[in-house]
DNA sequence: AGAAAAAAGTTAAACGTTTAACTTTTTTAA
DNA sequence: TTAAAAAAGTTAAACGTTTAACTTTTTTCT
């Protein structure tokens, strides 16, 4: 390992110069500066981090904990983070709590004591490595864990509602999607929209419930009650639930995410109903499979880049004690995309390739 | 921050002794070490990992760099890194090149140069940070554009192809792969087996193709250059392939990604083929949505978590000295899973809600 | 030319650890 | 009862930086 010790030696000045001209800092010649720089290239000189931020006691790294790295939500936003991360010269260092490695993914499966101290766990080795703040990525629908360490270093929540007010967060708005996706729907003529709920616990389902009876409410259609059915976000609920709302005589279905509404297409293909002219269907989250479905499948498509993004510019805004721009809760809109399943002409769908998502094996 | 400073005053010891209870170092009593425990559980000390890396010349940290966090194999192969490293006491510092967002999926369109740079400048910010070993993580069929840092740090590739024999990596194998979905076409009584292949120049598709041929040789079946077309991996070509296999005359079709074969699936739903009775196809990669299409997809599953896991034992090996167990470069075989698209009864595809992957939204 | 001011450069301490070398205390054994 | 051995504990230097305080050199101004 090459240091500025070296350096120093080799080009005949003391280690503080090098210092300063390395951090380009005043007081040194621009012919000194020239002279230590080339030393430095020359012996390929790479300054140790951990040194650095030692000394100063900064060390421009943000911790990231995320409850699990391998669902569909969580890459992207990753995505985000190391985008503004890297702008804004900070680096940072990936937790993950493999949550539904550990626990599957229902909400009731997990056991809330032994995940807190899981989490514990992993923020005490980020704290350990000294970084300046954390982001907790949430995929899960129920409550996020409350952290014990909100005061002894920064947290910022993304893709979860934070339960406590004085954690920021950054989330995306479910109820202005869900109203958007119903405005949609009326406005193609729609009166009978059924929903596909997902869990009646989870937030998501209380949000978008919510956004389509206001949305109702505007148009002033009746909310009818037994037009909301709860389901548990799996493919199979969408297929059983589909029946139900068919044979009480809706024309379009919102389904909560995409994967039930898979469900209702299957039920439809299977009973001859045409999705996309007999039925309208709307889907939830824009997953892969939305674009490769027959039909093809109006979803609506998250933020989550952009999660990232302004998750990140937050905590550096908190951490550069600047007032906080856009207040402590951020939610960001969605964007629908309109496909086969609401009757969108074929020919508008020619270029969906431009849509699919990483392609090579 | 607590120091051992502030330890050692508070139990009116030297820092050398709180420093060697805290690492568990022989030379100081039980007595004194419970008393130096305590007091250090009472401040709620934590160490920097920083400090200690810098003295001992040790992070007991790996470096990542992926390809693309984004690309579906990424997350699970960084899953298998994770578990290993805490089994084993490691860090991991992330390293994320956005290859697909930078330049699009086409090797063509990489900027090898530019590349290059990329690589180097994360590389140099990871040794910055003192790591001692990088895995990388590839995510295309194109070549893996070579380090100059591999004689200053350890390197291992996982999910690519290292060109540098010198450099462990560790890949599934596609050949076995091929070999045994063909052969498993060939038991169902296919002898005209078509092939819907990646793009001519990736190493993936060379490889398939030699497990395809070495399935036909053993089973004495002529080997047709006619029936193995070249794809571009998007669905697309999939649909547009399958014609000329299907006038050709297969009964079969192995595409060599599961996109293309719910090209090959959309294509026999409109021409009124049944795939999984008239036609028998298998896909590649087990992408969540070959669980979901009509029919489902036979298909082959990657070992994206166990390639995470070897390449980090590989890794600690090397760092460790070991002799390296399995050699330098290991190749892990991948699993068939069969589908109604290789005419499984559908009974038993009752349960197939196990293998799908995350579903909450 | 010479004093004052500005610029260039150096010294040394510090960040929080670990650890080799050392000293002091306790235990062992004849 | 002692001397030797073992155990317990301390001191101080080091890891690679940064930076406040200082000294030396150069420039500016009269």
């Amino acid at each position: 390992m090459v240091t500025i010790r070296e350096i120093s030696k080799k080009a005949n000045v003391s280690i503080a110069t090098v210092s300063k001209v390395l951090n380009g800092k005043p007081g040194v010649s621009k012919f000194t500066a020239d002279h230590v720089l080339s030393i430095a290239r020359e012996l390929n000189y790479r300054p140790n981090l951990n040194a650095r931020s030692l000394k100063k006691g900064q060390s421009q790294t943000l911790g990231i904990i995320t409850e699990d790295l391998t669902v569909f939500n969580t890459p992207d936003i990753i995505d985000g983070i190391d985008v503004y991360c890297e702008s804004q010269g900070y680096h940072y260092i990936l937790s993950n709590l493999r949550l539904n490695k550990r626990y599957g993914n229902h909400p009731d499966d997990i056991d809330i004591k032994e995940c807190t101290k899981l989490i514990n766990s992993l923020t005490d080795t980020l704290l350990s490595k000294q970084v300046n703040g954390i982001i907790y990525i949430g995929c899960h629908s129920h409550a996020v864990v409350p952290t014990k360490y909100s005061n002894e270093i920064p947290f910022v929540y993304a893709y979860c509602y934070s339960t406590n007010p004085k954690i920021p967060s950054v989330m995306y708005d479910d109820q202005k999607a869900a109203f958007e996706v119903t405005q949609l729907l009326i406005n193609k003529g729609h009166t009978h929209i059924g929903v596909i709920a997902g869990l009646r616990e989870s937030i998501h389902t209380t949000n978008r419930i919510l956004g389509y009876q206001e949305a109702l409410y505007t148009n002033n259609i009746p909310y009818n009650p037994r037009l909301t059915l709860y389901g548990n976000w799996e493919r199979d609920e969408g297929y059983y639930l589909s029946e139900e709302l068919i044979k009480a005589g809706v024309t379009a279905i919102f389904a909560h995410n995409d994967l039930m509404a898979i469900g209702v297409i299957d039920y439809c293909n299977k009973h001859g109903i045409q999705v996309g002219k007999d039925l309208s269907l709307f889907g939830f989250d824009n997953r892969e499979i939305s674009a490769y479905c027959h039909p093809t499948l109006s979803t609506v498509s998250l933020p989550l880049f952009e999660i990232g993004q302004h998750a990140t510019r937050l905590m550096l805004d908190i951490l550069a004690g600047h007032n906080i721009e856009g207040g402590l809760k951020i939610m960001l809109p969605c964007s629908i995309i309109e496909r086969e399943s609401t009757g969108l002409p074929v020919s508008k769908e020619k270029n969906k390739s431009e849509e699919s998502h990483e392609t090579r094996s």
